[in-house]
Formats: C-alpha cells, sequence, structure tokens
RNA sequence: AGGCUCGUAGCUCAGGGGGAGAGCACUACCUUGACACGGUAGGGGUCAGCGGUUCAAAUCCGCUCGAGCCUACCA
C-alpha cells in the first residue's frame, strides 16, 4: 500500500478548485474516466484477497426507484471499500426479466393503445416486450451510472440471455430426473386477472370483514338436516361431500347418510375426516369442495371424491354452475345466497373476520383453481439449506433475521413453479404426438418412447424466481466452467432488502448448494426498506420515488450519503429531503475545507512525511482524532454499520477538522514568516488529514472526493485505487486529546460566558486559570497554548494566576477558571446562575448520595466509583465557585 | 393464530446497565480572508405506562397500551 504523498505543484496542476461547489460539473467525467481505466474490473496484484458481489437484479419494469437507490449505494461502499483496501473486487451487475411484472406492464401498454394481447399473438407480443425490455435496461443502466455503482459492465447479465436459459433448462432438467420437479393437478392460487397460478409467496392475505353463512343441506332420514358452515355459498355448486368429525357426538347421526346439494340436486355422501372438521367450529359440518379449496381436495384425495370445477379461469361461473354459468364469482355469491334465502335454506349469518389471499401484482382477489401445474419438492432442497446458517456457513446480517429464515425453511412447502404466461423460461417439457412426455435440455429430435418427432413444448413458462435462485451463479455461465465461475464462484456477500428473504435468499442457498454444491454467499445483509411518508414503496405501487431527481438537485453524493447515513438496522429507511439538502452541505463544507487546504499547500507543496517532525498539541490532536475516526468507519463497515460509519467521518471532518483543527493554525499559517517548522507542520498535517479524509469518504461520495483528490495529488481518478486509511496507531495521543478537549472546553466557557451576560461576541473578556486546580497538570499544559486560548477566545487579558476577587468563577473539565469582562460590565443573568445552581445542587445530592451508600461502595466496579467521586469533586468546585465567584 | 420489530427532543432517527445523543427545525447574536449550503451560543426530553431484577435501569426481565411487518390450508 503506497502512501498518499502530495507531490509538489506543477504547471499543469493549478491546484485550484472553483469557488461554487458543482456536482453536476464533475459527476459524468469521473464515471467515465473510472469505467474506461478499468477500475471496476477486477485487479489487484496476484494473491490478493477477492472480493464478490451479484447485484439483485431489478425488473425491466421500468426505472429504478430510491429504494433501489439505497441497496446499490450499500452495496456500492462495500465494492469501493474492498477495493481501497486491497481486494480484488467484481460486482456485477444485471436485470432480471419479471415475468408477471413485465408482462403486466406491457398488458397495460398496449391496452392504452387498443390493443389485447391475444390479437397480437405471442410471438408479436414477446418482440414488443423486448423493445420494452431494452429501452428499460439502458434506463436502469444509466440510473446506476450515474449513481455511482462500480459495477463491471463488461459482465452485464440479463435472466433470458442465451447462456442464462441454459443454466435454467440445466436447473429444470436436472431437478426433473431427481424427482424433485413433478408435475400434478392440484389446487394452486390462481389469479383471475393475471390469469396464471401463482405460488403460495405470491398471495398477499388480507384481513377482512367477512360473513360466515349456515345453510341447510337436506338429509333424508335426518329431519334437522345438515347445516354447513361457509364463507363462499358460490362454491357450494362444486360440493361433492359433506363432512364431520368421527368423534363428534352431535354430528354421530349423520354418520353413513346421504346429504342432498340444494340448488344442484346432486346427492353428497356424508365423510368422516378428522383432519378437515375442526370439532370446535361452527356447526362440525364442512361442505366439501375439491376443486376449490386446497384443504377440501387433499380430504377428496383421501376419500375419492370427484372435484366439480365451477368457477373458470376467468373467474366466471362455468357451464357446471347451471343457471349461475357465465357469472362473476362474485356475482354468483349473491344470486346463490337470494336463492338458498328463497328456499328457505339460509339458517342465518354472522360476521366474521377472515383473510383473503390477493394477487401480490393486481390485488385481485385469489382464486383455489384446480388445474394441472408444475412444482418443486422443496423439502430435500431446504434441508442442506438449513445446515448451512446453521453451521454459519451463511450468516445474515443483522442476525436477527436467522430465526425467521429457520422458521420458514422448517416449513416449506413445494413450489409451484409453472406460470401461464408469455414472457419467460419456456418449461423445457415436450409432449409427442402420442402424449408421451420428454423433459430435455435440448429440444428432442424423437420420442424414446414411441419415436414420434411430432412434439409439443409446454406452453407455460418458469417462475421469475425459479431463474433468479441461479443468479449467483448463472451469470458466471454455470453450468459451464467457466474461468469466471472458478474464480469468482461462490460470492462473498449479498444485499438486499429483507422482504425478499424468502423469494429469493432462501431459495438461491438452496439452489446454490444444489447445484453447486457450495453455498452461493457467506454473508446476506438484509436491509431495510426505504418509506416514504410511512408507505413502502415498491415496484407495483404507484409512489416510487425518482433518484435521478435528487441527484440533479444536490448532486449523487448527497444522495448516497444521505442513503449511507439513513441505513438503520430496522425495517425502515427514513429518507426526506432534509436531509438530502444536509448531505450536500457537508460536500460543501468538504469542499471549502479543500479550498482552504489547497490554498495553503499550493505555493510549495506540503511534507509527504510527518515523521520526525515536532508536532505541537493541537497537530497531535487532530492526527489522535484522525485515526480514531478512521477506526471507527472501518469496524463499522464491517459490522454493516453505514449509518455509524457515515457519522464518524461527518464528525470528524466537520465538527474536529473544521471547527476545531482549521481555526486553531488559522493563525500560524497567516502569520507572515514562512520558514516557521511548526507552519509547515501544521501544513503536513493539514495535508493529511484532507487526504485522509478524502479516502475515507470516498465509498460514500466518490465524486466529490475524486474531484478534490485530482486537485490535491494532481493523478486524475486515482482515489478509487488509493489505500483505504485503517488509521494509524502512532497518531494515537490520550495526552494530546486530553489537553486541547480542555481548551475547547474553556473556549467554549467563554463565549457562553459573553451569551449568558448578554454581551456580543466581540466584547472582550478577561479569563483567569488557577493554577490550584483540581487538575494542576492539565492546568500547566494549558499554559503552553496560552496564545491559542487568547486568540480563540478571543481574551483581553489571560492570566495564569489566582482569579481576581471580583471575577465570576467556574470549574471546567477540572480547570478552575476566573471570568470578567474587561471592563464596566452588566450584572449575571440571575436566572440562568440561579438555574444552573439549582441543577449542581441536585446532581451534587445525588452523587453524594451515591458515595455514602455502602452497597455502591462495595458492589460497584472501582473504576465507576472513582469515576463518580471525581465528578462530584468537579460540580463542587463549579458549585462554590458559581456561588461565591464575583458579578 | 403464531412470530419478529419498534415506541428516546417539534420532525426523522442513533444509542443501550453507571454523567440523555445526532441531523433537520427553533431562538439570539455574527456578512471574522475556506464555507451564510456558514459561524457562535442557546432553548427543548418523568427515553410509552406499570411492576420486577440490580448498589445502579432509557438500557435487562414480565405485563399493559400503541404502531408496523412477516408467516399461516381452520370451513
Amino acid at each position: 500500500m503506497s502512501e498518499n504523498r502530495i507531490p509538489a505543484i506543477s504547471e499543469e496542476n493549478p491546484r485550484k478548485l472553483p469557488k461554487t461547489f458543482e456536482p453536476s460539473s464533475f459527476e459524468e467525467r469521473w464515471y467515465r474516466v473510472w469505467e474506461e481505466e478499468g477500475r471496476f474490473r477486477p485487479s489487484g496484484p496476484a494473491g490478493s484477497p477477492r472480493y464478490v458481489m451479484v447485484i439483485p437484479p431489478p425488473n425491466v419494469t421500468g426505472k429504478l426507484h430510491i429504494g433501489h437507490a439505497y441497496g446499490r449505494t450499500i452495496e456500492d461502499i462495500l465494492a469501493r471499500w474492498m477495493r481501497m483496501r486491497g481486494s480484488r473486487v467484481l460486482w456485477v451487475p444485471g436485470t432480471d426479466h419479471a415475468g408477471i411484472a413485465t408482462q403486466m406492464v406491457m398488458e397495460r401498454s398496449l391496452a392504452k393503445q387498443g390493443i389485447d394481447k391475444r390479437d397480437l399473438g405471442r410471438e408479436k407480443f414477446i418482440e414488443r416486450v423486448w423493445a420494452w425490455k431494452r429501452e428499460a435496461k439502458d434506463t436502469i443502466q444509466s440510473q446506476l451510472r450515474k449513481l455511482g455503482c462500480s459495477l463491471d459492465w463488461s459482465r452485464e447479465r440479463f435472466t433470458l440471455d442465451p447462456d442464462l436459459s441454459r443454466a435454467v433448462r440445466r436447473a429444470f432438467v436436472q431437478l426433473y430426473h431427481e424427482g424433485l420437479i413433478y408435475r400434478g393437478r392440484y389446487v394452486v392460487n390462481w389469479c383471475p386477472r393475471c390469469g396464471t397460478a401463482v405460488s403460495d409467496l405470491e398471495v398477499v392475505h388480507k384481513d377482512e370483514e367477512g360473513t360466515l353463512y349456515r345453510i341447510r343441506y337436506d338429509v333424508p332420514g335426518v329431519p334437522a338436516g345438515a347445516v354447513v358452515a361457509t364463507t363462499r355459498p358460490e362454491t357450494m355448486l362444486g360440493d361433492t361431500a359433506v363432512a364431520i368429525h368421527p368423534e363428534d357426538p352431535r354430528t354421530a347421526k349423520l354418520r353413513g347418510k346421504t346429504a342432498v346439494l340444494p340448488i344442484v340436486g346432486r346427492e353428497l355422501p356424508v365423510i368422516e375426516d378428522p383432519i378437515l372438521v375442526d370439532r370446535e367450529f361452527g356447526t362440525g359440518i364442512v361442505k366439501v369442495t375439491p376443486a376449490h379449496d386446497a384443504n377440501d381436495f387433499a380430504s377428496g384425495q383421501r376419500h375419492g371424491l370427484p372435484a366439480v370445477i365451477v368457477i373458470g379461469p376467468d373467474g366466471r361461473m362455468t357451464a357446471e354452475a347451471g343457471e349461475f354459468a357465465g357469472l362473476d364469482r362474485f356475482e354468483a355469491r349473491k344470486q346463490v345466497l337470494a336463492r338458498l334465502t328463497a328456499e328457505n335454506r339460509l339458517v342465518g349469518s354472522d360476521p366474521y373476520k377472515m383473510t383473503v389471499g390477493t394477487c401480490q401484482r393486481c390485488e385481485t382477489v385469489i382464486e383455489p383453481y384446480l388445474s394441472t401445474q408444475w412444482f418443486v419438492k422443496v423439502e430435500p432442497l431446504a434441508a442442506p439449506a438449513i445446515t448451512a446458517v446453521e453451521d454459519g456457513v451463511v450468516r445474515f446480517a443483522p442476525s436477527n433475521w436467522t430465526k425467521t429464515y429457520f422458521e420458514w425453511m422448517r416449513n416449506i412447502r413445494d413450489w409451484c413453479i409453472s406460470r401461464q404466461l408469455w414472457w419467460g423460461h419456456r418449461i423445457p417439457a415436450f409432449t409427442c404426438a402420442n402424449g408421451h412426455v420428454t423433459v430435455s435440455e435440448t429440444d428432442p429430435k424423437s420420442c424414446e418412447v414411441c419415436g414420434s418427432e411430432a412434439f409439443e413444448q409446454d406452453p407455460d413458462v418458469l417462475d421469475t424466481w425459479f431463474s433468479s435462485q441461479l443468479w449467483p451463479f448463472s451469470v458466471f455461465g454455470w453450468p459451464e466452467e467457466t474461468e469466471d465461475f472458478r474464480e469468482f464462484y461462490p460470492t462473498d456477500t449479498l444485499v438486499t432488502g429483507y422482504d425478499i428473504l424468502f423469494f429469493w435468499v432462501a431459495r438461491m442457498i438452496m439452489a446454490g448448494i444444489h447445484f453447486t454444491g457450495r453455498a452461493p454467499f457467506s454473508v446476506v445483509h438484509l436491509h431495510g426498506l426505504v418509506r416514504v411518508g410511512g408507505e413502502k414503496m415498491s415496484k407495483t405501487r404507484g409512489n416510487v420515488i425518482d433518484p435521478l431527481e435528487a441527484i440533479a438537485e444536490f448532486g449523487a453524493d448527497a444522495v448516497r450519503f444521505t442513503l449511507a447515513s439513513a441505513a438503520a438496522s430496522g425495517p425502515t429507511v427514513s429518507v426526506e429531503r432534509s436531509r438530502i439538502a444536509g448531505s450536500r452541505n457537508f460536500a460543501t463544507k468538504l469542499w471549502n475545507a479543500a479550498r482552504f487546504t489547497l490554498g495553503q499547500i499550493e505555493d510549495k507543496g506540503a511534507p509527504d512525511s510527518l515523521e520526525g517532525r515536532e508536532k505541537s498539541l493541537p497537530d497531535r490532536w487532530i492526527l489522535s482524532r484522525l485515526t480514531a475516526a478512521a477506526r471507527e468507519v472501518n469496524r463499522n463497515l464491517a459490522g454493516f454499520r453505514f449509518d455509524e460509519a457515515a457519522q464518524a467521518v461527518y464528525g470528524f471532518l466537520w465538527h474536529e477538522l473544521c471547527d476545531g483543527y482549521l481555526e486553531m493554525v488559522k493563525p500560524l499559517l497567516s502569520a507572515r514568516d514562512g520558514q516557521d517548522a511548526g507552519k509547515e507542520t501544521a501544513r503536513a498535517v493539514l495535508a493529511r488529514c484532507l487526504s485522509d479524509s478524502l479516502a475515507l469518504l470516498h465509498p460514500f461520495m466518490p465524486f466529490v472526493t475524486e474531484e478534490i483528490w485530482e486537485k490535491m495529488t494532481g493523478r486524475p481518478g486515482s482515489l478509487i485505487a488509493a489505500a483505504y486509511p485503517q488509521g494509524d496507531d502512532a497518531f494515537r495521543d490520550e495526552a494530546a486529546e486530553r489537553v486541547v478537549e480542555a481548551l475547547r472546553a474553556l473556549v467554549t466557557r467563554v463565549r457562553n460566558f459573553r451569551t449568558e451576560r448578554g454581551f456580543p461576541p466581540t466584547e472582550p473578556v478577561r479569563l483567569a486559570v488557577d493554577p490550584d486546580s483540581p487538575e494542576r497538570s492539565l492546568a500547566a499544559e494549558i499554559a503552553t497554548l496560552a496564545p491559542l486560548l487568547r486568540h480563540l477566545a478571543r481574551l483581553a487579558d489571560l492570566t495564569f494566576g489566582a482569579p481576581a476577587p471580583e471575577m465570576t468563577r467556574d470549574v471546567t473539565t477540572g480547570l478552575s477558571i476566573g471570568l470578567s469582562v474587561a471592563q464596566g460590565g452588566a450584572g449575571a443573568d440571575s436566572g440562568k446562575l440561579a438555574r444552573t445552581l439549582a441543577a449542581l445542587d441536585g446532581e451534587i445530592a445525588e452523587l453524594s448520595a451515591k458515595l455514602q451508600n455502602a452497597a455502591f461502595l462495595d458492589k460497584a466496579p472501582p473504576a465507576v466509583v472513582e469515576k463518580t467521586r471525581k465528578r462530584l469533586v468537579e460540580l463542587e468546585g463549579r458549585r462554590s465557585a458559581l456561588s461565591t465567584g464575583g458579578a
């Protein structure tokens, strides 16, 4: 790692920053420079560690919103940080075809033009989607570039690329031959609007106030009949049985009988099913509709019941529904109820809190629908994926997601993967003219059973997540043993929102282990979701915020810094405009601090080494703080605490470097004689603080830091590859920190004294520091900084001796002091003084009590007792100083 | 029905067994040679409530109230 040297100035390197900070004037340029110089491709000395991430591929449905910007900013911070730490970093970009989502967007767009996709036909439709996709991909790419993401564009992938499609086919065929993919007729979640099956995860459960109806079915031989309870009366048209619990005495009389289905007149056997029937619930009698309820279907399987489909794929009643045929399912419900009421079969109804499943994409009420679909048998895949997390091969950050993961994985159910859509990976199953099914990676030439050469491919496509789960290795060319695959798989960190833990993360772990034998990443950082006004932003809702607008107004660095500082461990991330403005202000602060510093090193360049130089207390202090900041940033980045990391640089740069050190060295630097050694050192310290700050900040604010770096070093575009400051232990200096911080406290106290007494900031003030202070050595050290103290506090007079009688006494950080205005002098703000004294009294009483408490002295750690004692001394000093002092 | 989060300054949120923090907003003063996208000094909080553990609780435990999220095949 090379030291970030500051070369002497040259003609072609004028160290000048424009007075005004204009992010848009350099952002694009730096991205281009980095890209042209290949900074985003993995590079580095042989043997250096690699660090690999794959982007969670955004859907090609449109553009990115601030939530995407958040996740990608986090990834880019990690990428840049690791790169600067010497890793060979690869961050793979790409996009997801997003089956349902994209098809929906396309359909909507067509509808606006008055086109129905069925008139267009499958091929033409898909052609249009491809055109759309190309546009969306360009938009997304340009957004990621504007944000500054250091993605290796030479490796960009799309889930429908030929090689990724081959990976999908390989995965499907392998699972099929392993018996882990099967085709079958089951009740699945069906969206009548989308016209496709969806997985359990794609069903959003919503609470609803429904009605539980009680309907009487006639039962010959049982006068009371069978009263069933249902929330969906329209499905009764498809009933094929009535079920009771075998051990329920209430319904025992129905045993072996036959009920008659109202309206339809079908005879329904009374079956006994302890699994289906809950004795505690309702009437204890359940209508059984195998075609329209998954539980009823299972019961039907157990009892050999027929399934009658009365609601079709479009949500309308079928011919089986007789007179109700053609009606919308909800209209049919009304009419069935009316008919039952007319026939006096509706025994009663009660309000009933229920959950209704809705389509994640279009919010249409999901219909349980009996159809033939493809499924993945997930349990065998889940077992090793559970073990991987148990063994720590994969870990979640923050770790509280581990439990959620286990919970879901241990109760996992089969996954319906076929979709009745056009946009996506066609299922590689081919049926020959004689009905034999061939599943193969390549289109079959002839049927292995009958030799037929006429095939028809399954018209359905795969769930998008089926291809997404392969992403961490399909992007590297799997199943081919490509060089990239060998070198970059498995990846290191996966960064994504917790909302797709099940959809994507869990499935990637399962697929990764199953297909490659290795977990696809070792750490999963699950971040919160960006909310604006309390509402979740998502692709399907309309409430998206365009990060480009924010970038245009405040600069990409400000947007990134804001997102990083907002990165909390909680489930929501709150982003507000005022915060982005605050980050922009921070960038401006950096800009101006740089202008000042560059102005100081302009004439002859700053010395590149600090070694062997005699340093002042302020020099030692700021370097010590710099080390502390660097350590804190690194520590927090390692722990995915981007907010704390950002806070550490912010605090250092603004409040310590600018508010503190810069003000301390100004008089020295502006002094006439240019040969002063202290001045040289200060320039070197300043340069070092700035260059390290730029480096520390670069992962967060890559553009402005690179821009300043160029002016500072004359090496354009090289900050991205500079060494990341780790914090130099040699700079740690507790003694200097103690003294300078006491100095700063004194300055504050003097200024505060003026305000307190109602004087203007220019009022000449006299300060006396008592050498006989509780902290004697500190008083002596402060004395060595007398000129500085005089300057910073704008003192008219500074003495090191017992305060004069007329002075206001006080104690700060163990220093007894006296304060007074130089001449004349208004009285103290007695109200304020009284309040201060009261507060002091309260605290003193509290501490004294504590120190008289034997239990405290006995059980509390000695360090705590000592600290308490010291504090009490200080407070008592203040108390007596303030009450006896002049004024 | 279970599970997970979270209630801290006006707002958005950190912190997390021993002196209540940040940013923004607010008040007063300051156009001081880097910066008014700035400086200086302030005001503002029974850390949701109740109980417990402890020498010590905003912090740990329990309960209550309130908010959010996730999972779930109870008609």
